[in-house]
DNA sequence: GTTCGCTCACTTTTT
DNA sequence: GTGAGCGAAC
């Protein structure tokens, strides 16, 4: 990965003209430099492809005419089709030359997917049908068969990460490095690089910075207050999601339709979207929407392009199709209009991103947009034993407008999804902690449980139950490292170092660390950049000649500018991630961490090193940099046994043996905000999410639900979710209480108040002395005995679970090289003094956080 | 210009 | 319960 990057930066700098695309089509021209296995796709690496030779002008490529397989035989998929059917004979004796390995292992509809190249496709993938080798595969047949080469194939993901993955693959599947694939790519990273080629017809140069969210806000704020709208009236945040709502739509300022134009700032929504776009020109920016909207305007006005586009790609893919929103539908509309080859994949069960624009429409409509399109669907599942299967299935049945699909699996029936109700929000999490440990303790892999939340808020109860156990997790999504405050403003003074018209980051970083230049300053700053037509670093060296300013801004303004003037003459001359390091302890950055008491600190200066030693990887600070502001993602290493811990929307795409669904309360989830802003639409929307929360569970499933929740800092009796009665009774066991209150809510007045009518755990069961002795528990445990492992992996005979209750099991040592008085540092909860120790286990008074026990591995002598 | 304390709101989140 | 945003006090 890493050396991957290192030629990228050098590859490609990006604000460097590229050639002309098509005139010399670099992607197959000499030069034929490095090999790049880069995941970066904003590279155009040569390609090495058996056949894809570069001396080969692109157009007097050999062109096979489209081969019309016959889809008939393949029509009630009970038969494994003949591969070689309907192909001509130079194929199949290609084939014959070199057998399709990659085809081995497929089942007859994931064959069909893959065989079926010509004409439109839609794989209707349910969850752990195989999507991605599907995917994946058809783009090794398309070459292998040399249909065509790597540099034909538009392949667009969702995430950068989809991205890498599928690169992965194809070259584990075509043999060794697979080379090219320059337009494998996110929908953004591909639109970043037709866009660069193409700059100037969109009114931009080719080296055009990438705006964050941050960036655009700050500058939408700024647009607003030159309005001379009243800034608190009209947030500018609401205005970047308006404007970013608009984009998603693929609407421009003169399309903008009057009723929506009327929802803000007075009714100068409008005005202000246009203002704004002309700013981002101004500073030769973009936004994130901006990256396809661009492309299309660019299509639409300049036919020729679009041309050029038509005659490249021969076979266009997509990925999870049910999250694309309006303009990608629109883009790939016309991107797709040169071949009818388009195979889109996704599943329209798992569209959970209605709410930033995703259309479940588009892959609802997809067999008119493109007629006589051929739509596969991919039922049998790999994932999940039967009993999980049909509860999903079950649930998603109450949704309208699907597709249709039933998964099915030939695994056993396994266990059956248990529900449990429980008190509130602490002793949910304390049975989740409980059963972990036993899990642990059966030697269990951590790495194969989660915890999949609705909302984030729920994570701490759990977070904080584990801290007590000392049980290993790690929290996945949330801020993703380039979010973090202290990397964007490292990265803002890297960015005004190497740019020195990037005005925004410029105002990030004027008065960080603090430095006397308040919001007057930089208003004047501004006024005079502005007046000038200069970039805002300038006017700042101007101004400081001036007695415009106070003395202290004065001096320290100076001090800034000539800094960063002594920091970009060192660009040259000294190695990027000394000169980082330099920078960052020079302005005083470092040190204003230092300097700080807070809990974090700590660890964003951490972060702070950690970004620099990423930065080793590339060749160069641009490189660095271009990377940066289109990958906001890192690869999370992975980092010893623990449990996982994130909202259902992240988990879709992965799959764990266990997983617990706390929180299944109607207004929490279904959220009711979900379903005041947008009624049914909103409820199947949730439902689908509880349908993907179950479907990532390999063979066994928890849901539970509080009857009282501590919200916003009160506690708040609920009502089970409706989606916990929609869950087929055949394929769910009622656990039972672990507390005299747990499941016997009707007591508090929740059964008989409950809207949706008298839920089948309205009963109460008696209890059971013991969480382990369930039968549930049992069976799992007989499960866990048994000597074959389900993957079929070695199979050192497991012991049951201990079954002991109560007291745990000292995860280290009995002692600990803690007493009662020492002062401590802890990573979440700052700093404290141990109050009381009981063998590994501690009580630690916190100075931020109050009380908590907490096992001393989580803690650092401070 | 900076800091402190008050009020308010409060899903999900990629690029 | 927590963090952002704002106004008043320093």
């Amino acid at each position: 990965m890493s050396a991957n990057r290192k030629s990228n930066g050098k590859t490609t700098p990006p604000g460097e003209p590229v050639g002309d695309l098509f005139g010399m089509p670099e992607d197959d021209a000499p030069p034929f430099d490095l090999p790049d296995l880069s995941s970066n796709t904003d590279t155009a690496p040569p390609s090495d492809f058996p056949g894809d030779q570069p001396n080969v002008p692109f157009d007097d490529r050999p062109y096979e005419p489209p081969t019309d397989i016959p889809t008939s035989g393949y029509d009630d998929g009970a038969t494994d089709p003949e591969p070689e059917q309907g192909l001509s004979i130079s194929q199949r004796a290609t084939l014959a030359r070199a057998p399709a390995q990659y085809l081995e292992g497929l089942n007859p509809e994931q064959r069909k997917a893959v065989e079926t190249l010509e004409g439109p496709v839609l794989v209707l993938a349910g969850a752990g049908t195989g999507k991605t080798r599907v995917l994946t595969t058809r783009i090794a047949h398309i070459l292998a068969t040399g249909k065509a080469y790597p540099s034909q194939i538009l392949a667009v993901t969702f995430t950068n990460k989809a991205a890498r993955e599928m690169k992965l693959r194809i070259g584990n599947l075509v043999g060794g490095a697979v080379e090219g694939m320059p337009w494998l790519g996110t929908f953004h990273a591909i639109g970043v690089r037709i866009l660069r080629r193409h700059a100037e017809l969109a009114g931009l140069k080719s080296g055009f910075t990438i705006l964050d969210t941050d960036d655009q806000v700050r500058l939408m704020k700024q647009v607003i207050e030159a309005a001379n709208l009243d800034k608190d009236r009209w947030p500018a945040r609401q205005l970047a999601d308006l404007v970013d709502g608009w984009k998603n739509r693929g609407i421009t300022p003169e399309t903008v339709p009057p009723s929506e134009a009327s929802q803000f700032g007075a009714g100068k929504a409008r005005d202000l979207y246009a203002a704004y776009q002309k700013r981002l020109k101004e500073l030769n920016a973009c936004d994130f929407g901006d990256l396809l909207l661009e492309c299309l305007t660019l299509f639409r006005k300049h036919p020729d392009i679009l041309a050029d586009y038509h005659r490249r790609f021969r076979y266009i893919l997509v990925d999870e199709y049910q999250d694309t929103n309006i303009v990608q539908y629109l883009w790939l509309r016309l991107l797709s209009q040169g071949s009818p080859n388009v195979c889109c994949v996704g599943d329209d069960d798992q569209s959970i991103y209605g709410w930033r624009g995703a259309e479940v429409d588009n892959i609802l409509r997809f067999d008119k947009d493109f007629p006589g399109a051929t739509v596969i669907r991919l039922e049998r599942n790999y994932r999940s034993t039967g009993h999980i299967l049909a509860a999903a299935a079950g649930l998603i049945q109450k949704n309208k407008g699907r597709l249709g699909k039933t998964l099915f699996t030939d695994d056993s029936l396994g266990e059956k999804i248990e529900v449990r109700g429980v008190w509130d929000d602490e002793e949910e999490a304390r049975n989740i902690g409980d059963d972990i440990e036993n899990l642990q303790r059966a030697k269990h892999p951590l790495n194969e449980i989660a915890v999949l939340v609705r909302k984030s808020s729920q994570m701490r109860v759990v977070e904080d139950r584990f801290i007590t156990l000392g049980l290993p997790y790690r929290v996945i999504g949330g801020p993703r490292f380039y979010e973090r405050q202290e990397i964007k403003d490292a990265i803002a003074y890297l960015d005004i170092t190497l740019n020195a018209a990037n005005d925004l980051k410029f105002e990030r970083i004027i008065n960080v660390p603090k430095r006397g230049i308040g919001d007057a300053s930089v208003k004047r700053v501004r006024a005079l950049a502005t007046a000038q037509r200069i970039p805002l670093l300038y006017g700042a060296r101007k101004i400081v000649e001036t007695n415009e300013l106070p003395a202290k801004a004065r001096r320290s303004l100076t001090e800034l500018v000539a800094n960063i003037e002594r920091w970009r003459a060192q660009i040259e001359t000294m190695k990027h991630t000394e000169l980082a390091e330099l920078i960052l302890d020079e302005s005083g950055y470092t040190a204003m961490w230092q300097n700080d008491k807070s809990p974090q600190a700590q660890t964003r200066l951490e972060n702070l090193k950690e970004l620099v030693r990423f930065m080793h990887d590339f060749e160069n600070l641009q490189g660095f940099l271009e990377h940066v502001s289109l990958v906001m993602d890192t690869v999370q290493g992975n980092d010893g046994d623990r449990v996982s811990l994130m909202t259902m929307h992240a988990a879709k795409g992965l799959e764990f043996e266990i997983v617990f669904l706390p929180g299944w309360e109607e207004g929490l989830f279904p959220h009711q905000r979900s379903l005041d802003e947008s009624g049914t639409e909103g409820l199947e929307e949730e439902r689908r999410l509880a349908y993907v929360g179950l479907t990532r569970a390999k063979r066994l499933g928890k849901v539970s639900f509080a009857q009282n929740r501590r919200t916003h800092g009160l506690y708040q009796s609920a009502i089970p979710s409706r989606f916990v009665d929609e869950l087929p009774i055949a394929h769910v066991e009622v656990a039972e209480p672990t507390s005299p209150f747990g499941g016997a809510y009707q007591n508090f007045g929740g059964a008989n108040t409950n809207p949706y009518g008298k839920s089948r755990f309205d009963t109460t069961k008696p209890a059971f002395q013991s969480t382990y002795d369930t039968p549930g528990w049992q069976r799992a445990k007989d499960r866990w005995n048994r000597t074959e492992d389900d993957d079929g992996k070695k199979s050192a005979k497991r012991k049951p679970p201990a079954t002991i209750e109560g007291e745990l099991v000292a995860h280290s040592s009995g002692s600990s090289a803690y007493s009662v008085g020492d002062r401590v540092f802890h990573n979440k909860f700052g700093y404290g003094s141990v109050t009381a120790a009981d063998g590994n286990k501690l009580t630690i008074e916190f100075e931020k956080a109050g009380q908590k026990k907490v096992v001393d591995s989580f803690i650092k002598k401070a």
